[in-house]
DNA sequence: AAAGTCGTGCTACTTAAGTATTTCTCAAAC
DNA sequence: GTTTGAGAAATACTTAAGTAGCACGACTTT
């Protein structure tokens, strides 16, 4: 069984989920995967300015990362993005090849996919079909930090918070997800903010009965409460 | 003289600058140009919800157009981006056809290159290698708005404007370009600031003698004491 | 079990920035 | 040349959010 086989069957719902790729037939995937291999990373492996990811391209596979950004002079963090199953680093290096001024930080220990960025380029050009998909991947990241940027400067922290929390509330299992087991700080970085801030806002919501809070652990108890706070919040603002 | 070699003639330095269509042979460009129609928008006009700017794709061949976002409650404005000469708009409807939730507005009488976005994607589906440079362009886009999204998290106004000021500077003509003839609303959305505080701010930098002031003028007098003032400004949040 | 670390919870203080309001000053319109 | 309105300038007030500091409990390491 040679080793793209053993790629594909080992990964085939995370690839299957991955639109970069979508529409790919099993054919494709096997001649595709020749170029990658996987690699694991240890929980809290930081990955700054590491020639290798310059050229190389990453797809999760599992687990937890964050793309984030440091204030050169107060050292302050912001996170971008919050990557998970299924996204895929760092498109745009792929591209103009220019090195992005961001950094990577595994929340968890995370699995990944990696292939040679010039593989995937030269791929890309014999299917060029493709860069359609790419185009639609980055557009949806534009779209989302878009609308990030709006909300840091139309919302308060409180509003912020709030959002944060009710966009990572999955319905299905009736559960936080995501999000539920990190710190105050993560938390913080997230929405750009600092930790005191989002902790007095945490106990807030605790006080009203909205939320639960357990060292590193929020549950949302009752997300009828969150959208009435949150409607205060819009409302106050007019 | 057919009508694409009419404005192949008149737009070819927009057209040359234009790096969504760089390496273009004026064969080509005639060829594309086919599809093409000009259009002049007079200043203030507001692009709002019109259907016809989802099925049509834009370059802008002279004169400025903000592209913002209006918070629904509080309405308040937000510019993100200020297309100019050799700019393209909307890049991400083109690709996943969804409506862009933004505003777009001439803060100049302007002349753009109109092409129905069906005729675009026809062509680009006919030249795939082209979506590579189209991936570029929305990878500088995306790199300018996570710049501005840390901005806003990691630097005070007086920074932000500072830096806005400074990037917007023409060392050839010693001159400040693009904004210099904005009124302080239009600054303070830039920033995501309110006219009142930005104003506060112009005047503490009047005050000291780095700018002048006329009327929606601003005329930069001493980079170097601006740049002072920046650091002044980095140092004090460390 | 002692020492050290991490994350939380809480208090008190400081400050930048938003807000409201008024007056001033141009420049275009009539 | 007078009117009118937009933008600019100045003042005073309010408040959200950042900051600093400390105590506490849970966990880890040795």
């Amino acid at each position: 069984m040679s080793s793209s086989q053993q790629l594909f069957s080992k990964y085939e719902t995370t690839l299957s989920r991955c639109e970069l790729f979508s529409n790919l037939n099993k054919k494709e995937w096997l001649d595709l995967l020749t170029h990658f291999h996987e690699e694991k990373w240890k929980k809290n492996t930081c990955i700054i300015n590491h020639q290798k990811f310059l050229f190389h391209f990453y797809i999760i596979s599992s687990g937890r990362l964050k793309m984030y950004n440091i204030d050169s002079s107060s050292h302050k963090e912001h996170t971008l993005f919050l990557l998970k199953n299924g996204d895929a680093f760092d498109l745009f290096c792929l591209f103009d090849g220019i090195k992005h001024q961001v950094y990577y930080e595994c929340l968890d220990t995370i699995k990944v996919l990696a292939i040679p960025m010039d593989q995937l380029r030269a791929w890309l050009n014999r299917n060029p079909l493709y860069y359609k998909h790419f185009l639609s991947y980055s557009a949806k990241m534009m779209r989302t930090l878009e609308e990030n940027v709006s909300q840091l400067i139309f919302a308060n922290i409180a509003t912020r918070l709030l959002k944060l929390l009710l966009n990572n509330f999955d319905k299905k299992s009736n559960q936080l997800k995501l999000i539920n087991d990190l710190p105050n700080k993560e938390l913080a970085h997230l929405i750009g903010s600092t930790r005191a801030v989002v902790n007095r806002h945490l106990q807030q919501l605790k006080k009203n009965g909205s939320i639960s809070i357990h060292r590193s652990q929020v549950e949302i108890k009752d997300t009828s409460l969150l959208l009435k706070e949150l409607d205060k919040h819009i409302k106050s603002r007019k």
